[in-house]
DNA sequence: ACACGCTCCTGAACGC
DNA sequence: TGCGTTCAGGAGCGTG
């Protein structure tokens, strides 16, 4: 599932195709994702110039030349994949390929979705910050503004176990399951403690390692991104090894430990998690 | 302001 | 083998 490091992975992997080009083409295969698509979408986007390709939190943001900025965003099993049209024969568009996008380098890009949570829609480039789906989002965790006071004072207000804020994006932005697993886990912090009872201690060790986990996936991601040029593909999806997530019934892998990964449910959701260490 | 449950969707995994 | 059921989850939305 995409969460920041995956979507800043993608990002990373359409930037230098997309940056400076121009869409050639630009074709919406079906009215809606999660939200309507625009009316107006390919019209909007044909023969327009891609400035930057920039992120916020879980959605990728294209900006284009004299229009809107593309606001798209991979859901639960979204993806986006390249292909260099002059190449072999160009692979077949599949049920779930809902919007193919060419550019004037050559270049094809396929946005996936077969679950269709994830969406795109465009925002005013004056006006990004109050879009309503980017104006309530919390910092960024690799900001100067998400810090251990920040967060200290947010979660002093709330009643509910840490797992659920932290999966808050009004709290933090771009956190999903995985990643507030694996944090709570290396912080060794008890998914069920009510936020409010963490202490300043925790916290102020909470916060560098959030930092830290999405730095290392990051550049997990990095590392797996081919060179566009040379190889065509799916980007964003890469491998990660987790220490907590995923591994019910087995070991802690911390020293000494000899707990087993548990998993529960908050919410509806999965949290993993070592009863004897995470307290 | 916060908490919580519901909803969207499809493919994979599982049980009989 | 095949069918039905359950589960996965981001995040907006409505309700309390």
């Amino acid at each position: 599932m995409p969460e920041l490091p995956e979507v800043e992975t993608v990002r990373r992997g359409i930037a230098p195709v997309l940056e400076g080009a121009r869409f050639l083409k630009v074709q919406a295969r079906r009215k809606d994702l999660r939200i309507p698509i625009p009316d107006d979408f390919s019209f909007e986007l044909t023969g327009k110039k891609i400035i930057k390709v920039g992120r916020r939190s879980k959605y990728i943001l294209i900006h284009i030349e004299d229009g809107p900025v593309v606001i798209l965003h991979l859901g639960m099993s979204g993806k986006v994949t390249l292909y260099k049209l002059d190449e072999g024969a160009t692979p077949e568009i599949g049920k779930h390929d809902h919007l193919i996008f060419e550019t004037d380098g050559g270049m094809r890009m396929i946005y996936t979705d077969p679950r269709r949570f994830g969406l795109v829609t465009f925002a005013d480039p004056d006006k990004l910050d109050e879009h309503p789906l980017l104006a309530s989002m919390g910092p960024e965790p690799l900001s100067n503004s998400f810090h251990s006071d920040y967060l200290m004072e947010k979660l002093a207000k709330r009643k509910s176990p840490i797992k659920n804020v932290l999966l808050d994006q009004k709290i933090i932005a771009g956190l999903g399951n995985i990643y507030v697993c694996e944090a709570l886990f290396r912080a060794h912090i008890n998914p069920e403690r009510h936020a409010a009872t963490l202490n300043k201690r925790e916290v102020e060790a909470l916060v560098p390692i959030i930092n830290d986990i999405i730095r290392e996936a990051i550049a997990a991601g990095g590392s797996s991104l081919k060179d566009y040029a040379q190889v065509d593909g799916e980007l964003g999806y890469f491998q990660h090894q987790f220490q907590a997530y995923g591994r019910e019934d087995q070991a802690c892998i911390n020293q000494g430990c000899g707990g087993t990964i548990d998993r529960i449910a908050q919410s509806g959701r999965s949290t993993f998690y070592c009863k004897r260490c995470q307290l």
